[in-house]
Order: structure tokens, then C-alpha cells, then sequence
DNA sequence: GCCGTACCTACGCATTCGTAAGTTACGGTT
DNA sequence: AACCGTAACTTACGAATGCGTAGGTACGGC
């Protein structure tokens, strides 16, 4: 089917997460078998099995990979700025992981962690949030708020995000940008204080 | 295993809807054998296939009631109230939801709509925020603001209530009126005017 | 005692996971 | 330039699981 070629363990190796993370993103864990994955790379079964051990060895490199990258490009976005600047900066970060690794993305928002009892209401994303909340913790106790209310309001940003995140995916309209704004305007001033025309007042500099 | 008695078709229908919703919430389209829910209601495979047609007939049932369920709570917390009193409504009304159809809830936020082909990033909860979009057009013609923004300010709305009522399914702390405080809150004051004490404005008379 | 409806047993068929054992190509060595 | 070891890859299979169906059984109201 692609073309037959000899490669080296570490780019098979590459190749396959690459395959992988796509496949799973389209047809979800039980949807995609051993067989479709290792056929798109040009190769059999068994090679799969001898890099990654088996279908959720497989799974747990790209989803483990899928969650450093977000993480990442996450602490990079909210390493310094004022409170404003932090959101502005955080949701233009999500929709860039969003538009760059859809299939990523995809999976992050609808999978559980590893470690999560079947039926249990965690994503993976839901993780993600928690390990940023610790930012709003800081601007919480700095203006009098209960700080231990922080991860619920990391949910909800998160959650306003991821989920703008999808329907825009589906969508394609309007631009980044524009999301961005309408996501930074609700964040910040509510929907008592919405402004018609949103800025962000962060240069954007992202290709 | 379970108790081995005769009932009529409608009863033993209820039955198995019930028991699928259940299960497929705790695993997965895929994950649910049809012999596992027929098993669980104390009959066979075949019983199954008499009343739905097969696993997808049976799955489609669940979902379309759970989607009738919600709507029909959303349509009567937005019947009537100011803009402020509606989101608190809305709020409140959909984590009631939460609260007392988990399963539905869980159905609605991880699986994509019928139609919707594979890899799809749409979920049925967008679907149906996109039926209670009306109610910000309106209120967004009436102040100014551009209506053609409502969907992706449903979606955001939407998305952050449903993000923290998965989160709050989990830890079932803090209590349910205390959650949606915090998210109006958010939601109507903004980060930058954030309460201490949020308070609801509206009487909460569920249960 | 009869008849219909609810229910069961017993398959056929397809898919997929995972493995055992054998085969081909590549790159360094002489 | 022929060789040979090793790493990459294949064919071929066993076993399990799960969907869906054909045809038969028994319960319970009339």
C-alpha cells in the first residue's frame, strides 16, 4: 500500500506514532485495530508489536506524547505577564496545540488518563487543567479570592476553551484570531460586560 | 443471575434501555457486548435483537432519549427571566442534569451524533447547545452585539458547564449549588470582576 | 386445553489480538 | 568482491470474542 521501504527502528518507530495518533484520533482506541495501523505504514503486524508491545503500549507513547507536547506549549504561554496578558496568552496557546495537532487534540479531549477506572468522568484534558490551575492559584490570593475554588475555575477555562476548540475544528470559521478574542472577551469581562468589538492586547506573533 | 422474570414487551424494553445507558456510559459504544446488557437484564442475546434491531438500534434509542431529557430541562430553566436569571437557570438546570442522569450525561459529552461520519470533532452535547444558541441571539441583538458571534458563545457557555460538571461527577465536592455559583461568576462577572461570594439571585427549589 | 408471546439453545461467520518460526536485505569485515 | 551476522520484516497460525440468525421451547392468560 505506501511504499515498501527498509527503515531504521527509530524511524519506524516514528512512523508508527505518527500513523497511530491519527487513526486512533479518527476511530478511537477499540476502533482501530493492530492490523489497519501497521498496513498504512507498508509493514505487518508483528513489527508493532516488536516496538511498542502491543495495541496500548502503542497508545500510551502517542497519548503520552500528545500530553508533553500541550504541556509544553502551555508553561511556555504562561511563563510571565499580568493576569490579562496570562488568559490572553493561555487560550491563543490551546487553539495554536488545536489547530496544529487536531488529532491530538481530538484524543486528549475524549479519552480517559491510563490510570482511570472504566466508566470514571476524567479526560485527559481534565488532567491538563489541573496542572495549570496552579497559576490562578497565585492571582487568586493575590486578590482576596478563595484559592481553593481555583480548580473548579480551571475547569471552566479550560472547558470554554477545549470546547470552543472543537466546534471551531468542525467549523473552520471565522480565523484563530477572531476565536480568540470572543474567548478572551467572555473570559474576562462576562457576559454582563461583553464588548462588541474584542481585542486581544497581546501581539500575536505565531505564524 | 438476575431475577428470571416474564414481563411484557414495553416493560422488559424500559428495562434494557435502562441497563444500556448504564453500560454504555461506564465503557463505550464498543466496549458493551450485546450478551453483556441481555445478561445483566437476565435474558438472552436474541431478545435484544427482537426489540431493537441490533446494538446500534439500541444505542440509538438511549442516546435519543437522553437528548430529549436534556432539552426538554434546558427549553423549561430558559422558558422566561432577565438575561442574569437565565444564565443562573440554565446553569443550575443543566447540572441538575448531571446530578441526576450521569450516565445520559457521560453518553451526551464523549460520543459523536448519528450522522456525524468518523473523526468527526462534533459531539452531541454541541448539538445541543446549538439548539439553545436562539436565546443569545436574542439577547445579543438587543444589546449591540453581533448575533452571528452567539454560536461560538453557546459553545463556550456549553462547554464550560459541561467540562465542570465532569469534574464535579468525580469528586462530588463541592455541593451542587456552590458549583454553579462559581459559574456564574464566571460566566457573568469575568475573570476581572470575579465575587468572593458569589450568590445566586435566583431561588433554587429542586430537590 | 389452547394459542400467542416471551424467551432460549445452538450455530455460522467475521474480526482481531497476539505469537512462533522462518526469510530477506543491509553494512561492515576480510 | 564474496561473506556473514544481525536487524528488519514476513507468513501463518491459535484462540478468543462478538454480531446476528434459525428454529425450537415454555409460560400464562383466556
Amino acid at each position: 500500500m505506501t511504499r515498501r521501504t527498509r527503515m531504521t527502528a527509530a524511524e519506524r518507530r516514528e512512523q508508527l506514532v505518527d500513523i497511530a495518533r491519527v487513526a486512533f484520533a479518527e476511530r478511537g482506541f477499540d476502533g482501530v485495530s493492530v492490523e489497519q495501523i501497521s498496513s498504512r505504514a507498508g509493514v505487518t503486524k508483528p513489527v508493532v508489536y516488536e516496538h511498542f508491545g502491543g495495541k496500548e503500549g502503542l497508545y500510551a507513547v502517542v497519548v503520552d506524547r500528545e500530553v508533553q507536547r500541550l504541556l509544553g506549549i502551555m508553561r511556555a504561554a504562561l511563563d510571565s505577564g499580568s493576569p490579562r496578558q496570562l488568559i490572553e496568552q493561555a487560550a491563543v496557546a490551546l487553539l495554536d496545540y488545536v489547530e496544529g495537532w487536531p488529532e491530538g487534540f481530538r484524543i486528549l479531549v475524549r479519552d480517559s488518563p491510563p490510570g482511570a477506572e472504566a466508566g470514571s468522568f476524567v479526560t485527559i484534558l481534565g488532567e491538563v487543567a489541573s496542572r495549570v490551575e496552579g497559576i490562578l492559584v497565585e492571582a487568586f490570593t493575590a486578590r482576596g479570592l478563595d484559592p481553593a475554588s481555583a480548580p473548579m475555575y480551571s475547569q471552566m477555562l479550560v472547558g470554554m476553551v477545549s470546547s470552543v476548540g472543537m466546534w471551531w475544528l468542525d467549523a473552520r470559521e471565522p480565523d484563530r484570531e477572531t476565536v480568540a478574542r470572543h474567548l478572551v472577551n467572555l473570559a474576562w469581562h462576562g457576559l454582563s460586560g461583553l464588548e462588541a468589538a474584542p481585542t486581544l492586547r497581546t501581539l500575536d506573533v505565531s505564524p
